[in-house]
DNA sequence: TTGTAGGCGTTATCAT
DNA sequence: ATGATAACGCCTACAA
């Protein structure tokens, strides 16, 4: 089935030369004369040949090609940073294996294994939510480039790609203060989590420093789990006195906050503002519309696979380095008492 | 960097023996000794072995990888479709290699290309809208199994996934004509397409069974740029008597159509019904929530994996089927005047 | 049961 | 400028 595919040899023969000249031609080796170079390539082309990646990268030890490994690739946050990553890899020449672990721990771990057998150059990674063990990374950080991104792991030394989500749920919390919102809750994210971490520092110092109690109660920490998000929300509507807004940890939550609000004949943002993080695609087209983090996926993709193919490509010792790119709030109307 | 990476040789030097015996041990062969498969086994977990994909696929002709080529994975349909195609994949010992066209007929040429690279075991493919010209198609075709997803070529041989675009689109027209909408407009998509065609002939055919006039300025062909979802929803709405109800040929299109109907304030679905088709996630948190078409794109995802990896197995020539899922018509607030 | 040898397709190092 | 040879890591007849 798979066994008409013509190989360098295919060539030498049909042209009566060696297959390492063949080779020459092919990779615009200086030494070889343009006469043998045209013939070559005409026959490549005649005969279709398609040079055997596998064959290449074994001898090569190096494939050309970075391994992405996502939670999830349906959340736009994700699909736009894989989208800026393919744009610079496909720049410099590289190619790109997606996958996803589904938020899963165990098929991370799969992945890794899977594309470590495969002899990627280079791993650009976002750990799953359920990820709280981190041997599978050192494992892979031993021996092959790794960029960690947005979820990461600040002991594990590599290049890092983060948004500042601390800055970011500050300025969400500052709004809503200055909008007169009182009671604001936070619907944090799984505790292993950076990102989750620091948008609910920023939440707690924004709190703070405006002279606010930090209550416990309207801080409860999810899964992120669909049904969960609704029970953090339920659970924090059933307090007896409830929240006048909700800062959730992301869009999708803050989509389920909206849900069980509007279930509840809740009226946004009068009785109760929303606001998510990530600025999701259809966001604004929601009613009311969402107040969100928006990040700069698509570039910071592409800051992942220049760190990645910069360090994959370097000889020297490369010093790693975390970059933090801003965020911004996007003010829309599940915020905006009027 | 890369170059600590255990090897058979390396377990066969530490236990004194042969490569081939590690390798017979690695891969179960029944010929090798329980012992020395133990102490091989063993020795691998010490010297954290890894086996090179590429040295095995190299001499087995073979990768154990499914290539999987879609227009844009951030679409729900897509990723669903996806997430069907590893789960199956997963069972079944395959690796799944994602890359996406971004609707680009040159990408999606570079893209078979480096699979054909790779020696992918076989291709899911879902060409892209740009995509008017087969021979990347008819070339993999040769050499490498194949299954077509939802958009297809008919006269390429293979195996197909398809949904019943014209029964959805049938049902939709129907649906509208049953709530009293007079003027039934139709944004249909890229005419190379297969789902365009059949879902614009389910639209003419309901019509013309209803005995009601096809009137050709309420068809409108759209290039699914964003823009032109857009300018199209424009024109239609500009016409002397412009539609009751648009019937758009995806969802994305339908919440451009949305977009343009808010901001003329038009009063939805009173004024202008509004239809989509793919039931993408967050349709039905809109306001007013969207009447879709929903596919079945997980399990159409499993079955192409299925149906893939049954002809990748098979010796025998195979008989080329094509699989039509039905759709679901969701009657949500976008199309139901109370 | 185990070892030897050859080969998968390509590149790199020597010669020539 | 070109050819022969070895090597990349692994598998598989064949031989022992």
């Amino acid at each position: 089935m798979k066994s008409n595919s013509t190989t360098i040899k295919d060539i030498a023969y049909l042209l009566d030369i060696s297959a390492s000249t063949v080779s020459r031609a092919l990779n615009n080796h200086h030494e070889v004369s343009p006469k043998t170079r045209q013939a070559v390539l005409k026959a490549a082309k005649k005969l279709n040949y398609q040079p055997n990646a596998l064959a290449i990268g074994l001898v090569k030890n190096r494939t050309n090609t970075l391994g992405v490994l996502m939670p999830d690739i349906t959340q736009p946050f994700y699909s736009s940073a894989i989208s800026g990553i393919e744009y610079v890899a496909v720049e410099r020449g590289y190619y790109v294996l997606i996958c996803q672990s589904d938020e899963s721990y165990q098929k991370e771990m799969d992945l890794v294994s899977m594309l470590n057998k495969y002899r990627i150059d280079g791993l650009i990674i976002c750990p799953a939510t359920t990820t709280a063990r981190y041997q599978h990374l050192r494992e892979v950080n031993k021996t092959t480039p790794l960029v960690q991104f947005d979820r990461v792991v600040e002991k594990i030394e590599s290049h890092k790609v983060v948004s500042n989500d601390y800055q970011g749920a500050y300025e969400v919390v500052t709004h809503l203060l200055q909008c007169g919102y009182q009671r604001i809750a936070h619907i944090a994210g799984p505790k292993q989590l950076s990102i989750s971490k620091n948008r609910k520092r920023g939440y707690l110092d924004a709190l703070k420093n405006a002279r606010r109690s930090v209550e416990e109660q309207y801080i409860c920490t999810c899964t992120l789990a669909q049904d969960h998000m609704r029970g953090c929300t339920e659970m924090l509507l059933d307090l007896p006195y409830p929240p006048d807004a909700i800062f959730a940890v992301n869009d999708p939550t803050a989509l389920e906050v909206m849900y069980v609000a509007k279930q509840r004949k809740l009226a946004i943002p009068e009785d109760i503002a929303i606001v998510g993080f990530d600025d999701q695609s259809l966001t604004s087209y929601l009613n009311p519309s969402l107040t969100t983090v928006s990040q700069p996926s698509f570039a910071m993709g592409q800051t992942a696979a220049e760190m990645l193919i910069a360090q994959i490509e370097s000889n020297a010792k490369v010093l790693f380095e975390k970059k933090v790119f801003n965020t911004s709030l996007v003010i829309r109307d599940s915020s905006q008492k009027s």
